[in-house]
DNA sequence: CGCCGCATCATCCTTAAGTCGAATGCGACC
DNA sequence: GGTCGCATTCGACTTAAGGATGATGCGGCG
């Protein structure tokens, strides 16, 4: 089998109509594509560990299990070669800018035609970069966030593990077992989160992580 | 004097022209009112310590050193005695209700005609509530945020600073010297904040807090 | 007045958190 | 191959966090 002519999906989706339909315009982009389907972050995981490398994952923003960005950010740590294109519903430049700055490469609103998705995909097989014309990807981000954004892209795939786990409030020996490392390793890796974030404790990491998820959407709440 | 016809206001809006429009409105339903302006939280508070007991707090929940409804929370628990209403130009059912379930005495959304204003006002000061007409005050929030809710006004006022200043990431000693008592104090009071909030550690009870500011609104990212 | 809730503080103890130094392993680069 | 950097791992040590107990003062309320 001509292992370049075959390409491997995941559509991580948690509606299948939409997943399906996805399947079938992608699917029919190459004729040997094989195309994995998630409707959970969990599946998703699973999946990802159990297939190994994938050319590509399709990954819905507002996935079960996940809250925001961390799933992008997760995947992109846990599985640093397998390009990701976040397909979502809301098309606000700064949500798609943010997606950019973790590392996604590319970004397709829904409401976009099955034709361009088509041509967005394969730019990035081909390896590119592909995010929706007439978008404005700059400024607009305080500097605040801007600044916490780039600190949270240099951590490394275990340092992200351990910083979603304090965000959901576990003790040290909670994420060690979780990890399967010991507690020393946790604290190790706890104090290089503190450092890159510029924070001097826990509770100050998860505050500014949560920022990220919460913090600058056009607020609806007055 | 004839205190009991001599009102003291106190509006907190950090719009001067919206301040101006409504101590206008006010000042002019009682000949003899007082009416204090204050523009930012710290304002507000520094004037609540100064004057003393006041009639009534008209309180904008988009105030500059506030974010959402800690405002509301810290005035109800540092002055539970001055009857406080809220002035928004948000009127998500949800939003008023969660601000009468944290005490407001009141809602009164931006767009509301100035003869509703003044009758909502009289309303308060013979001590009545008011909340506009025609919104539904019952249900709609997830009864996992609701809990929380209720645990939270369960928080006497000094347990209430504390836990904001553990939201902003704050030691313990920290916390000892700007509330200028001793370190064992301060433990005292997370510890009754951690058994109120039903958490077992300062970093899920500022995870519990930030819930309640941000969590459940109708989802904008995606 | 006595009771109770709130706030204050101390002491002792256990556990969690965080820092420091250091070892291992792996991939990149010369 | 050797070396450099980096991620991951870990143990020892220091400091912070939190629980338990007990105690004091103060203001409201039946």
């Amino acid at each position: 089998m001509d292992s370049s002519a075959t390409y491997r999906f995941v559509i991580a989706d948690d509606h299948p109509l939409f997943r399906g339909a996805l399947k079938e315009a992608v699917g029919k982009l190459f004729g040997t594509a094989e195309v994995f389907e998630a409707g959970g972050f969990d599946d998703l995981q699973s999946l990802l560990e159990r297939e190994g490398d994938m050319d590509l994952v399709l990954l819905d923003l507002a996935m079960p299990g996940v809250r925001g960005f961390s799933g992008l950010l997760y995947l992109r740590a846990q599985f640093p070669g397998v390009p990701v294109v976040i397909v979502s519903a809301n098309e606000e430049p700064g949500v798609i800018r943010r997606c950019m700055e973790f590392g996604a490469s590319g970004f397709l609103p829904k409401t976009l035609g099955v034709d361009v998705m088509r041509g967005a995909i394969r730019t990035v097989l081909e390896g590119g970069v592909w995010t929706p014309p007439d978008i404005d990807l700059s400024g607009g981000t305080d500097a605040e966030t801007r600044d916490l954004v780039g600190r949270l892209s240099t951590l490394t795939p275990q340092q992200v593990r351990v910083l979603m786990m304090l965000s959901e409030g576990l003790l040290n020996k909670q994420i060690a077992y979780e990890l399967k490392v010991s507690e020393a390793t946790v604290k190790a890796h706890v104090s290089a989160i503190l450092q890159k974030l510029g924070v001097e404790s826990r509770t100050q990491a998860v505050i500014a992580a949560a920022k990220i998820e919460a913090g600058q959407w056009p607020r609806p709440l007055n």
